[in-house]
DNA sequence: ATTTCTGCAAATGCTTTGCATTGCA
DNA sequence: TGCAATGCAAAGCATTTGCAGAAAT
C-alpha cells in the first residue's frame, strides 16, 4: 500500500508540510470539517498558513482522490478523508455531519450495489452517489429550545 | 385542494405577479433551474424583475413548502416544484439534472421507506433525504470530446 | 390605511486568482 | 538550480440586506 507521500509524488505533486497537515486533520477526524474549520485547527501549529492554501490543498487532495467533498447543508462544502462510498446525516440545527454506519447502510439499502443498478436501469453513466439525510442529531432532537429556533 | 394563491394567503404572504411567475416557471419545467436561469427566463415577460426578487421568492416558496431546493453540482442551488421525495441525476459534463423516475427508484431501493427505516435504526430524527447520482447524461456519455474536458 | 413586497444598489461572505517569494526535489 | 507551492492581497461571484417607492389586502 502506498503512503500519501508516494501517491502525491507519483502524480508529480510536491509533498509540503501544509498538504500533509491538511490531510492529517481530515484523516484524524470524523467531523467533516469545512475549509474554514480546517484552517482554524491548523492555525495554532502553522501560524503562517494561509486560508487560500487550505482551499488549494483540499482541491488537490480531492482531485487526487485522497478526500471527498460533501455538498451538504449550509456554510460551504465539507471534507472527508474517508473516500469509501457511505452516506451522511446532517443535523439542521447544529450542522453536525455524521457518517451513516456501514451496517446500517446495508440494512437500509439491502446491500444493493446502487451504482451498478443505476447503470443497468438508466442511460446515464453513473460514477458516484451521494445520499444525505437531513434532520436533528440525538442532542438537538432532545433540546427543544434549540430545535425550535431552526431557520 | 388549495390553489397556490390560497396557500400563500393562508400564510399571510402576499400574492404578487413576481411570485406567481417564479412558481409557474418551476411548475412548467423539469430542468431544475438555478436562480439565474429562472431570472433569465422571466426577463422577456417581466423586464423590470430584479434578481434579488427571484432570490427572495424561491426562499419564500421553499419555506412554504411549494418547491424544494437541490444542493447538487456546481453553479449554485437548483429548484424543483416537485416536492415529492424523489432522487436526482446530475450530469457532471453539462450540468443537466434529471429526475430519477419513480418506478426506477422503487426497483433500485426496493420500495423501502427510507425515512422510517432511518428513524427506526438511528437516534436521529430524519425529516428528509436527498439522493444524488453523479455521472454523465446519455448525450454527454456518447460525446467523448466533451466528456474528456471534465474538470 | 396598513402592511408587505419590489427593485435598486451596496454589502457580505465564500472562494479564486495573480504574483513575488519561498521551498521542495 | 528549476519548477511548483505558499502567502498575501486583490478580485470574483453568488447571495443577502437596507431602504424608498410601489403594490397588495
Amino acid at each position: 500500500m502506498q503512503t500519501i507521500e508516494e501517491i502525491l509524488r507519483a502524480k508529480k505533486i510536491k509533498v509540503t508540510p501544509q498538504r500533509m497537515a491538511v490531510y492529517s486533520i481530515l484523516k484524524d477526524t470524523k467531523s467533516h470539517p469545512s475549509v474554514e474549520k480546517i484552517y482554524q485547527r491548523l492555525k495554532p501549529n502553522y501560524p503562517a498558513m494561509s486560508l487560500a492554501t487550505v482551499y488549494k490543498t483540499v482541491d488537490i487532495l480531492k482531485k487526487v482522490g485522497l478526500i471527498q467533498e460533501l455538498n451538504i447543508g449550509e456554510g460551504g462544502l465539507r471534507y472527508d478523508a474517508d473516500t469509501s462510498p457511505h452516506s451522511h446525516v446532517y443535523c439542521e440545527n447544529c450542522g453536525r455531519v455524521d457518517d451513516l454506519e456501514q451496517d446500517l447502510f446495508l440494512e437500509i439499502f439491502n446491500g444493493k450495489d446502487l451504482l451498478e443498478k443505476m447503470d443497468e436501469k438508466t442511460d446515464f453513466k453513473i460514477y458516484s452517489i451521494q445520499i444525505y439525510f437531513y434532520g436533528l442529531c440525538p442532542q438537538c432532537k432532545n433540546n427543544n429550545s434549540k430545535a425550535v429556533s431552526l431557520k
